[in-house]
DNA sequence: GGGGAGAGATGCCGC
DNA sequence: GCGGCATTTCTCCCC
């Protein structure tokens, strides 16, 4: 596609606020928080309709450049080169594209008001936990979830069976180094706070690095193994189809 | 566009192993770590040469649903929808998409080898700090960078003006609780495995919460104001042009 | 592949 | 806006 041909057709898409795709061949500058600089390849971007500029190389998850929502966009030709120059003034934060070669350019106006909905998160397993108090301990008595004011974000706390202060923290994933630190300073806020000597920390979580487990061990915690639920769970290996939600 | 001709579209292009985007309104379903659903919406797909599969709504930074690389991507019409079966079998991973309307689909072969070069990360500062050791404190002497092996993953440490072993963490920006007790975590760890009763610890990073800074008082820490280095930096309020790297 | 930590992290919620 | 934290975090590097 020739350039000028992008750059009106961009221009016009620009001014209707639409979602813009474009591949083409180019390098692109960023100064900002950080500053970097990518040489001359093939790339697909991704204007939206909030501003948001996305620029993708032809593989990975992540994009290899980005500029935040309310970021303004300007194109225009010069030396033979198709120019977009991308500036978001309230993060000082700047890119710079010179594309060479165009091999196409999309634009659509969206409509989306849609959230997505998404469970197995590590709210649910608190929430689990507080239905099922004994996934941690027989005897087990939650008193409260998601305590942020008074004691930090401590995911679920109560008393053992021997009426101790019991502190869970969850993670969906593998137990590491962190989540001990986290646990051992929620374990410590609530000691100083409540002048209490004892106070238990558990972690709950799937399984702990070895590391972890010493440094769980260390301080006296304990790990009970609790993965996230799922609700939604409707595939498995003779299936093909998942069915209506 | 027609939904048949959509299908032929995206399935050539998948076996020409093309990267695709493709505007659509739809549903999505994902199951796999955790599990997700979208109701009907305008969105933009982009399918790459690895397998990645990203899904953008029309605002918004992140891709709502994702599929990562060695993706396999199934398209077919059925009872008058698009379908899009993407699986993961070796993350046991999966992602339904129901294509009720397609606005464009366009694919192009992509070549790009080249990888972005960054300046200004943590690692950066922690350079500076070993070149400029005094933006820590008059005297202080680094030994080491990114020492991995022994100690765990510090960024610098070295001794002070009086010889007492000193660890500094870098962050690039506002140190947080969860910076303070990573150092608190390295200088607890070096103690034990040195046997020495005293370890100085200092964060380097521009600013702090204050809860951080109060934590890292009641641990004996220092805080130091240091910025990440900008190599590339050429942008200010009177200038327009990059300019050429 | 596991483990540990940074990221131009982003996004969410609460204050 | 800051602060604290989860994320289908992702990515990188080292062992």
């Amino acid at each position: 596609m020739k350039l000028d041909v992008a750059e009106l057709k961009i221009q016009e898409a620009l001014e209707k606020n639409q979602v813009i795709l474009i591949a083409g061949r180019c390098s692109v500058s960023y100064s900002g928080r950080a500053e970097s600089f990518l040489e001359e390849g093939d790339r697909v971007f991704l204007i939206k309709q909030d501003g948001t500029l996305l620029v993708h190389q032809p593989t990975g998850n992540n994009p290899v450049n980005y500029m935040k929502e309310k970021t303004k966009h300007d194109v225009f030709v010069e030396d033979g080169k198709l120019i977009l120059k991308s500036s978001n003034l309230a993060l000082k934060e700047y890119l710079d594209v010179e594309i060479t070669k165009v091999h196409f350019v999309e634009s659509a106006n969206l409509d989306d008001n849609k959230k997505i909905l998404i469970k197995g998160t590590e709210f649910d397993m608190a929430e689990m936990i507080m239905e099922k108090p004994e996934l941690i301990e027989r005897g087990f008595k939650p008193l409260n979830r998601e305590e942020h004011t008074k004691y930090g974000f401590i995911d679920v706390f109560g008393y053992d069976k021997d009426k101790c202060l019991t502190i869970v923290e969850c993670k969906r994933y593998i137990g590491d180094l962190k989540a001990v630190s986290q646990l051992r300073r929620y374990v410590e806020k609530i000691k100083k706070s409540k002048g209490i000597d004892k106070v238990r920390g558990i972690l709950a979580c799937p399984t702990m690095s070895e590391n972890a487990k010493k440094m769980l061990e260390d301080w006296g915690f304990k790990h009970v193994s609790v993965s996230p639920p799922k609700y939604l769970e409707r595939y498995n290996k003779n299936q093909k189809n998942l069915g209506e939600y």
